[in-house]
DNA sequence: CGAGTCGCTCAACGAGTGTTGAGTCAAGTT
DNA sequence: AACTTGACTCAACACTCGTTGAGCGACTCG
């Protein structure tokens, strides 16, 4: 109910080093989501990974399940400045995906909660990008422009494909570029 | 399933009844994987959908890890055939995928083996598309095509996003072969 | 400084898993 | 017809999982 903003109280000692705590199991829970997907983590490596007993995991997130879904968020500033699918292309460019979108990505494929988080997630940058290119099959281009760069990011961060994971970040940003821009840039420009 | 064992085939019960169930098996199995992936897939579901005893699964392939390597073997000349990518393209058409390769990409961010055999494929058509292009950033290019269709496989059968679940199939086709072909064309053309 | 709160650990349960060896019974062989 | 083969089932093992309730012990507070 109440928010813990008591500041009578010593934050440093009993409640901080809680939220420390949860805060590091949480950590933990993005690392092994991300690194084995949400049926092959379990439990007890979230807590070996966060120095804390099994129980303690679930005394702070209530199950597996509800533990994931905390892993998953993500943090609400970053898809609303990234309009422009040119900044997409260029997220490509970080060596490491932040841990909450590699988590997610992981498990969209096997596991219902992130599924239907990626796509609502890929549905409103597909929105938001017809709108800025107009035309004809605006929707469709743009989602096959997003659809691209999601297959990208899996080919590179996931896949390791030879091609995208030898050549250099601004080699794939260039020519990425170029090539998920030709069919929308001919409208741009005219 | 009486009138199955009484009335069958005179000619070979024995070994061709065991190639049969074990294609049964193999059958199932694909299902299974290509629903729920590698690992909530179950030894005792694939039996079950199989109409079989769980040991017999493993009478046949051994282990769940060798049942996962047969059901995910693609069939040899499928690949091959498809060396032009705008055949590529096309593929996303068919309303489902075969079980072999949903069961494949179902997996393929979570199991090792999975993930291997998509990028060799993925590799392979890479270097066919890029010896055919050729020009500066050949491999690159080609790969960021392969890795686009990639995506929109993705997109299209197992998140279903909006925009390319709600389009027709031609739409698809003719908007996406447009797009995924424009960089490319302007190199063959020359 | 003593009482109590509370973050945390310990130990255990029940369910479900992959896997195995022995047993069953019809099909094939002599 | 008697015997053998082999496809298949049954029952069980060993293990890991998520989850829970009780208990410990350090820190907080009157």
């Amino acid at each position: 109910m109440r928010e813990d903003t008591v500041v009578s109280k010593p934050m440093t000692s009993r409640s901080a080093r809680r939220a420390a705590t949860q805060a590091r199991i949480l950590d933990a829970a993005r690392q092994e989501f991300g690194d084995r997907g949400f049926e092959a983590t379990t439990v007890r490596g979230v807590a070996r990974r966060a120095g804390v007993d099994p129980s303690l995991v679930l005394q702070h997130y209530g199950s597996k399940s509800a533990l994931f879904t905390a892993a998953i968020q993500l943090p609400p500033g970053d898809p609303e400045e990234a309009a422009d699918h040119l900044a997409e292309v260029l997220k490509v460019r970080a060596a490491a995906l932040p841990p909450e979108m590699q988590a997610l990505i992981r498990s969209m494929l096997t596991v219902p909660e992130a599924s239907e988080a990626v796509r609502h997630h890929l549905d409103e940058r597909i929105d938001n990008l017809a709108a800025g290119i107009g035309g004809p099959d605006a929707e469709l281009r743009a989602a096959i422009t997003v659809s691209s760069i999601l297959g990208l990011t899996v080919a590179r961060h996931f896949l390791q494909l030879r091609a995208v994971s030898s050549a250099s970040d601004d080699d794939i940003v260039r020519v990425a570029s170029r090539a998920l821009t030709a069919d929308l840039g001919a409208e741009r420009s005219r």
